[in-house]
DNA sequence: AATGGCTGGGTAATCCTTTACTCGACGGCT
DNA sequence: AGCCGTCGAGTAAAGGATTACCCAGCCATT
């Protein structure tokens, strides 16, 4: 494979030119520049990346670690991460934690390794592995969970707001026992989640109970459980909040096999609008999340922090929105 | 951050004698490498990457470059190399080329560049970008789609054949006139589709007309285009071939709109067994594509690949499975 | 004409690891 | 006792690009 030497031999200079040349630099005569390119061109040559970023210091990379590959709300936050990065000639390497601390301390360690510029990650719980990043002076901004003992930027959504009012169009809607579905313990949007229904539940006055709520992962299996469960009690619910798009499929399924028919016998509200929402009958009700633009922000961001990384954190809350379908709806 | 040196003069040794006790060669003294491990503990140290790969002329990195992010049969894939590349200590990178060849070729390139141990791809269809792995013998395998002027591994499905079969059982199910709607031309996955759904018109001596074949993007809006257009006219089909999830969520909704019911006015099969198909009523009967097993196949070619470039190229194909739903039955 | 400033480009140091080569020490063998 | 093989560990040379520093030549100024 070509080196920097081989383009300089044949351009007759020396490799400091080279470099200048293909670098844009000024300081370089303008025919001079254009033989070296030549060369280049014709050698086939492509830098060497290890070495370069081994002398920069530095790689134009950035890490994107979400939780869940297959979840479309992190997909769109990576393309906006994707379309904001490649504008400045950056390129972004997206890592699936899977949910796992495990998986997501591993990614770290490999992006200080590989020096990338900066890691954009949806945190999944556990602290420790951030502490690293922050430790280094690796610049870094969470997205869509807070990180509690750090302070950096975040990128958040108004997401118990949100629950608490997909709760309250439900109640407004003449609902009376209404049960939650959401994520694991200890993950903050799950925690959230469940806060802000029981917000609305409790500014309605009506009684909040462990046996209306349900915690799983957030997956359509762990969801598909937990409302075969909550349907199968003695007083079961008469509408669902569902913590997001996988798990309404879980939920649906349910419904479906035991014959309940979503919006007349119970009512569902579920967080992420996915494609499918409006093809289900009656249609799904859903709190859509700007996924993407979490993304765009948080690019954004952690472009600013890398140039500087004394720059105060700051938190940015983006609002969700309520989109009534049949779903929620009597009848 | 500290460097080997900084461990070495801790544990009061070389710094070759660190790299060696660190990456577990057996020429180190039991005693000295716990020692050098306790002091590279202390210092938090972590091994600089880029300088490891300039050495190593490889990283242990794999770069898979899909065409859509955003679709779930990609992002199965996208699982199926990761859980492979990680059980023997590599990382994937994903890069999203979006269905651009210029984006595929810059993802090329960067992958060129870090020296990524070996590249997984869909390829866009232009094949020069690809000729560029190969000239440089970089370890490479083609997902999805073949490359046709290159012998490099490659995993497919037999698309032609699973569009065929589902076609026939349209037809078998009593539907007169059945459409198509496919994606771009020069997508060898679209192009396939079709080839198949006309396979099985001429084994049912069925006329093949244009004017019931539609080509767009395999995205949602341009098939849910695509489907009005093709419902509008005089003669509209009674039945569709749709090429892939995205395509069917536009496709069924351009039949809500009309009013017009799947199955017993239109009977609809279509690509990939997405987690909804089962939601919409009546349920979308499916061609449900191995994707996961095309990520391990592809993942474990590579590594082949990697250990031994020389090795014959092959070619695997995987049979997609037809899946019976409601939609493709009149009544 | 001599000096100073400026421009363009070369030399060589540097980034950090890995590893080929070398060497000392020790144990065993004759 | 002397020699050889083995083992463990150090020295130093890559690996390829960037860049601080330096120098040659040219023009302008006095």
């Amino acid at each position: 494979m070509a080196t920097i030497s081989d383009v300089a031999a044949r351009a007759g200079v020396s490799t400091a030119t080279v470099s200048r040349a293909l670098n844009g630099k000024a300081t370089v005569d303008r025919d001079l520049a254009a033989r070296v390119r030549r060369a280049a061109e014709e050698l086939g040559y492509q830098p060497n990346g290890p070495a370069r970023n081994l002398r920069r210091q530095e790689a134009a990379v950035v890490a994107l670690i979400i939780s869940d590959v297959e979840n479309p709300f992190f997909t769109a936050i990576a393309r906006g991460v994707e379309d904001v990065a490649h504008e400045v000639g950056y390129s972004v390497v997206l890592c699936n934690s899977d949910e796992s601390a495990e998986k997501e301390n591993r990614y770290i360690d490999v992006a200080i390794q590989e020096r990338v510029a900066g890691v954009i990650l949806s945190p999944s719980g556990t602290t420790t592995s951030v502490e690293k990043l922050a430790s280094r002076g690796t610049a870094f901004v969470a997205v869509d969970r807070p990180l509690p003992e750090q302070d950096s930027d975040v990128v958040l959504v108004d997401t118990r707001l949100a629950a608490k009012q997909a709760t309250a169009h439900l109640i407004a809607q003449g609902y009376q026992r209404i049960g939650c579905i959401t994520g694991p313990i200890g993950v903050r949007t799950a925690d959230d989640r469940l806060a802000g229904y029981r917000d609305a539940l409790k500014a309605a006055r009506l009684r909040s109970t462990t046996k209306l709520v349900r915690r799983t992962e957030y997956k359509a299996a762990g969801a598909h459980r937990a409302a075969q469960d909550l349907l199968a009690q003695a007083e079961p619910p008469d509408a669902l909040l569902v913590a997001n798009s996988a798990m309404a499929v879980g939920v649906l399924q349910a419904l479906q096999e035991r014959g309940i028919r979503p919006g007349r016998d119970v009512g569902i509200v579920a967080f992420d609008d996915a494609p499918w929402a409006e093809l289900v009958d009656p249609p799904l009700s859903v709190v859509a999340q700007p996924a993407y633009e979490i993304g765009t922000v948080a690019a954004r961001l952690l472009l600013a922090r890398i140039t500087d990384n004394t720059r105060p954190a700051t938190t940015t809350t983006l609002a969700a929105r309520l989109i009534e379908r049949g779903s929620s709806h009597h009848g």
